[in-house]
DNA sequence: CCGGTTGTTCAGCG
DNA sequence: GCGCTGAACAACCG
């Protein structure tokens, strides 16, 4: 559930709550939830893997981290964080982490940095690679001040796609690949948002959780790496290390 | 039923 | 104070 494109998902699928009332909040979360009853949401946002719940003075942020889930209109058989009732119906949020941000959300986040977002610069993710160029590819795409949105799963199938190793150094490619590296974290996100929207968002991994590469037949790498140190999928012989 | 995983924070340690 | 490691959280799938 929880990478860029699947809370785009979430904030299209609440549009029937917004601008209603809440007229009831329960939930177990440990934060002072029952201070958003009669509250009316003003709009739903999202930032990476941020859901935002805007309400006049302050804002409700929701992350999913591995586990969350949410239901519309429906119930999970298990405790909700937070479950929020409307005269229309109701939004329930499981295993989520919940926080109040009481500042102007606009001071919070950088919306350039949103691969989803409209305001996404390219320009500004660039100058943020430029700055530390030994990082590896496979730590900086995971790097939510740089591609907020992009997760494990869209990390490794990029670095399949634009054929590099996930170990070189950002400071090291070609800008012809650094160019394509920039433009797929966008147009990546997009296809699995549309992918994930027509449910066949599995039947489209070429490396991710796969033993053998599709394009030459040898077995898939799959190893922690980085000091992200999250688990990578990659072909040793199609994609290419910049080191 | 066990192993694996779409994420992040933080304690503990050298 | 730093960087690194691993725990913790907690749910579902195959």
């Amino acid at each position: 559930m929880p990478e860029g494109p699947s809370i785009v998902i979430l904030k299209e699928a609440v549009q029937s709550f917004k601008g209603k009332k809440i007229i009831n909040v329960t939930g177990n979360s440990k934060l002072n939830i029952s201070r958003l009853t009669s509250k009316e949401i003003i709009d739903f946002k999202s930032w990476g893997k941020h859901f935002l719940i805007c309400f006049e003075d302050f804002t409700v942020r929701i992350h999913f981290m591995l586990f969350g889930s949410y239901r519309i209109n429906e119930v999970k058989n298990s405790p909700p964080r937070l479950s929020l009732q409307f005269e229309n119906g109701e939004l329930n949020f499981y295993a989520c982490s919940v926080l109040f941000i009481e500042e102007d959300i606009n001071n919070v986040y950088d919306w350039t940095a949103d691969v989803m977002n409209e305001h996404w610069n390219v320009a500004n993710a660039r100058k943020k690679l430029k700055a530390f160029p030994d990082r590896l590819v496979c730590d900086v795409l995971l790097d939510q001040f740089i591609f907020a949105g992009v997760g494990n799963i869209i990390k490794n199938e990029l670095l399949f796609r634009i054929r590099v190793h996930p170990e070189s150094k950002t400071g090291k490619l070609p800008p012809k690949q650094l160019k394509t590296l920039l433009d797929e974290a966008v147009n990546y996100s997009f296809e699995f948002l549309e992918w994930k929207k027509a449910f066949e968002l599995k039947k489209h991994w070429l490396v991710h959780t796969k033993k053998i590469c599709p394009r030459c037949n040898i077995p898939i790498i799959r190893k922690h790496l980085g000091k992200t140190n999250r688990i990578t999928f990659f072909c040793s012989n199609c994609q290419v290390l910049y080191d």
